[in-house]
DNA sequence: GTCGATAGTGCCACTGAGTGGCATAAGGCA
DNA sequence: TGCCTTATGCCACTCAGTGGCACTATCGAC
């Protein structure tokens, strides 16, 4: 339905469209202001959609909830990841790498200015446990969506025994490193653009197969429970 | 404040503490019995007080949200490991081996029906994106707690070395296997009984160290990305 | 047992998120 | 220009969640 290849944004789209557009990015801009001022909870749709200038009724045309339009930067990075995922051949290459090189792609294929909206949205998450409820849902359902199509992806090639929960806990390994990466990343004190988020996502994603080594040394669970 | 070792929650308490728990009980078994028959999203807190002849706003200082009410057997379990992470010594075993056999112990601990109204409360998350949410946010909190518990117990035994995201890593590896096993647990067509729950953990839990098959032959990420 | 002190509970009014319906305005297209 | 489609605004409504206050039941002391 809605075309964007990352970069057509703004360009030749019905103008229809560039207004709905327009109307979102305005949205999301000044709700992340807004929340970030007054606190996701004081605030109110009413102020918002007041600032903005649009009734409370598109407000939910174009969101599902306050939550979603506060997660909006994430909504499109996750977008941009499941997409590249599904134009990646997964034959030939370590399906961890594949993991991470989509993750990488995603971010770099972000607009200008995404990772400042990111950040405020992040530092809104931490704080609004709605929020980060939202966020992890989100997360959850494109954990999903990326298994199935690796497992999908897989079966073509060498490799297609590979059981469906092994493939998801290879990926949400990979998440937890991700969301390490954010934390440190989002926390105040260090550079936060967006070469300091590749910087810490090289970092987290370099412990990975050390953990999967200390994984792998503990003897099998199955003799140790009562 | 409420002192529960796993069983004496019916035992010589003050009046009053009994006929709170009481009420709670009847919540959630209630609860779970409406969700499950007209929906959660669907059933109203009204009905719900109704049949259970509390007000409205005694439900709200029992339980925080609605969705609180439908997770209540699931935070039952979270409280006893988080409870028994703590009592265990951490230096001379596995780390990994320490979260995994918490859990069992905490599974094996709950009182009996639990597993009835856990599988309830497992069927309406699985339905229910905002119950979804809530219980993910749940376990996240849940894991930076016992991450907190981990490295503060490893810091006087050997290994204290292990960073705080190697840890985290490693517990949420354990978790993504846990929520493997449930998700199969849970489904139809199987045995649903505690035995049968402890079953599907040995064998999720078998699958971790296999995963670093996957991941073994992986180059450095590092050098992967543009 | 009675009597204050101290809870927990019920009731009521209120805010704020989210939805459905319908009239209206604004693109798109001939 | 005029018609058709689609987004928007407005209104009324449901329901989750909160604050305040009166009420009642428990607990401890005498």
């Amino acid at each position: 339905m809605v075309e964007s290849k990352a970069s057509d944004s703004r360009s030749e789209l019905p103008l229809r469209e560039r207004k709905k557009l327009r109307t979102r990015r305005a949205l999301v801009e000044t709700a992340l202001e807004l929340f970030g001022e007054k606190g996701f909870g004081a605030a109110t749709l009413d102020e918002l959609v007041e600032a903005v200038e649009v009734s409370k009724r598109t407000f939910f045309r174009t969101f599902a909830s306050k939550e979603d339009v506060a997660l909006a930067p994430e909504r499109e990075l996750w977008r941009a990841y499941v997409e590249d995922i599904g134009e990646r051949p997964f034959a030939g290459e370590p399906l961890l790498a594949v993991f991470e090189r989509s993750l990488y792609v995603a971010v770099a294929g972000m607009e200008g200015g995404w990772e400042r909206r990111f950040l405020a949205s992040r530092a809104l998450a931490d704080a609004t446990p709605a929020l980060n409820a939202h966020s992890l849902r989100h997360c959850a359902e494109v954990t999903d969506e990326v298994v199935t199509i690796a497992v999908a992806g897989l079966g073509t090639g060498p490799g297609a025994d590979i059981a469906p929960l092994r493939v998801r806990l290879l990926l949400e390994l990979m998440l937890s490193a991700w969301r390490g990466a954010l934390k440190e990343w989002s926390a105040p004190g260090g550079e936060q653009d967006r070469a300091a988020l590749v910087a810490r996502m090289d970092a987290a994603f370099a412990v990975v197969p050390e953990v999967l080594e200390l994984a792998a040394r503990t003897p099998d669970s199955r003799t140790l429970h009562p």
